[in-house]
DNA sequence: CTTTCGCCCTGAGTGC
DNA sequence: TGCACTCAGGGCGAAA
C-alpha cells in the first residue's frame, strides 16, 4: 500500500544510515524477492558485498541506492514491503526476505532488513542510465539541485546525529556526483512524480488530452505520472470533484489543473503526517506506519457521509480494486 | 501502436 | 473450533 508519501518516509529514514555505508554482508532468505534482479547482471550477493551505498533516491514509489561501483540497489516495496533498520542481532519475524549487513563510518553496524509479507516488492542490482533531460533522476534529500525540500525532517536521535555524518548539501562549486542525473534502467520508463521539480505539467496535460481512457486509470499509470496509488487517487479525485471514470480527454483545462493541484496537496499533506509519525525508538522505517488514515475523506469510507455534502460514499469495483467516491460531488460530465 | 486484463502473493477477516 | 473462502492492490507481461 505504500504510495509516494510512505515511500518518502522510508527513504528519508534510511538516508542518514545508508549514505556512505559499506555493505559487509548479504543474505537472501527468499529468492522470490529478487524477481526484478536480472541474473545476467551477476550474483546479487556478490555484487553488493564490499560495495558502498552513496545515497537514497526515490522516484514515485521506486527507491534506489547508488553504489560506489556505479550500479544501484533498486528497491520496490510493492504492497507490503518494509525496509527496517535494526541493531545487529535483532530478531525478525518469518517475513524477512533479504538482509544487508552495513557498516557506517560514524553510526557503526546495522542490519537493513527487507521484510515483505506478500512478496510484491523486490530488490535488484541494476545499472544507472543518464536522465534524458540531465535533471536529477529522483529525490535524494534537501540540497542544491538534489530535488525539493521535504515537508518535514525525520525526527529521532539516530537520524539527527546521522545528519551531521552525511555529506552536506552540494554547493555550486562542487561537481554533482555521477549518480545524481541518473536513473536505474528498470525505473527509466517510470514518469517523474508530481512533487519532482522537473515534472512537466504541460506535458502531463497534453498526455491526458491524447489518451483514450478514464482519469483514474491515467492517474495510476506510472508511465504518465508516478507515485499515486489507489488511496491517494481516490482522495485527489474527491477533492477535485471528478468521477474516476471521467474520460481524460474530456477534462477541461481548469479541471485538469485543479486535479494536479489536489494531487500535490494530498501527497504533501500525507508526507507531513508521515513525517510526524516517524518511529524513532528503533528507527523503524516502516512503509505502513506513515498512513494518515484519520484524514481520509473517501477511501474506505463507503456508507459514511461525504464530508462535503453528506451523501453516502459509494465503493465500486474497478481495475480489480476499490474505487471510493461521492455520487453527488463526483459525477461524469460531458 | 494503445488499452485492458490477469496474475503474482499471503495474512487478516468473514461466514457457515 | 475449524475450515473454506474472499479481500487487499503495484507492476508487468500477455492479450485484445
Amino acid at each position: 500500500m505504500p504510495e509516494l508519501p510512505e515511500v518518502e518516509v522510508v527513504r528519508a529514514g534510511l538516508e542518514p544510515a545508508v549514505t556512505i555505508a559499506l555493505i559487509t554482508g548479504v543474505e537472501v532468505f527468499d529468492q522470490r524477492s529478487l524477481k526484478r534482479h536480472a541474473p545476467a547482471a551477476g550474483d546479487f550477493e556478490t555484487l553488493l558485498t564490499g560495495d558502498r551505498m552513496l545515497a537514497a533516491v526515490r522516484r514515485g514509489k521506486f527507491l534506489w541506492f547508488p553504489l560506489s561501483s556505479g550500479a544501484a540497489l533498486v528497491t520496490h516495496l510493492g504492497m507490503s514491503g518494509q525496509v527496517l533498520l535494526r541493531e545487529p542481532g535483532t530478531a525478525e519475524n518469518g517475513l524477512l526476505r533479504i538482509r544487508l549487513s552495513i557498516e557506517h563510518p560514524r553510526l557503526g553496524e546495522y542490519w537493513v532488513n527487507f521484510v515483505d509479507q506478500r512478496i510484491f516488492g523486490s530488490m535488484a542490482v541494476d545499472t544507472l542510465l543518464p536522465t534524458p533531460d540531465a535533471r536529477a533522476g529522483g529525490y535524494s534529500g534537501p540540497g542544491l539541485e538534489r530535488g525539493w525540500p521535504p515537508a518535514t525532517q525525520p525526527a529521532g536521535a539516530l537520524a539527527a546525529s546521522a545528519l551531521a555524518a552525511t555529506a552536506g548539501p552540494i554547493t555550486a562549486q562542487e561537481e554533482a556526483p555521477a549518480w545524481l542525473a541518473a536513473v536505474p534502467s528498470q525505473v527509466a520508463h517510470i514518469a517523474r512524480d508530481p512533487l519532482d521539480p522537473a515534472f512537466d505539467d504541460r506535458a502531463f496535460f497534453a498526455a491526458l488530452k491524447r489518451k483514450n481512457t478514464g482519469i483514474k486509470r491515467a492517474m495510476l499509470d506510472q508511465t504518465l505520472v508516478s507515485g499515486i496509488g489507489n488511496i491517494y487517487a481516490d482522495e485527489a479525485l474527491w477533492a477535485a470533484k471528478i468521477h474516476y471514470a471521467q474520460p481524460t480527454a474530456s477534462l477541461s483545462p481548469r479541471s485538469a489543473r485543479l486535479l494536479l493541484t489536489e494531487i500535490r496537496l494530498v501527497l504533501t499533506k500525507a508526507l507531513a503526517e508521515g513525517g510526524t509519525s516517524f518511529d524513532a525508538t528503533y528507527v523503524n522505517v516502516n512503509g505502513a506506519s506513515g498512513y494518515f488514515s484519520h484524514s481520509l475523506n473517501v477511501y474506505g469510507q463507503q456508507g459514511k457521509p461525504c464530508p462535503r455534502c453528506g451523501t453516502l460514499i459509494v465503493r465500486e469495483s474497478f481495475m480489480n480494486r476499490g474505487s471510493h467516491f461521492c455520487p453527488k460531488c463526483q459525477r461524469v460530465r460531458n
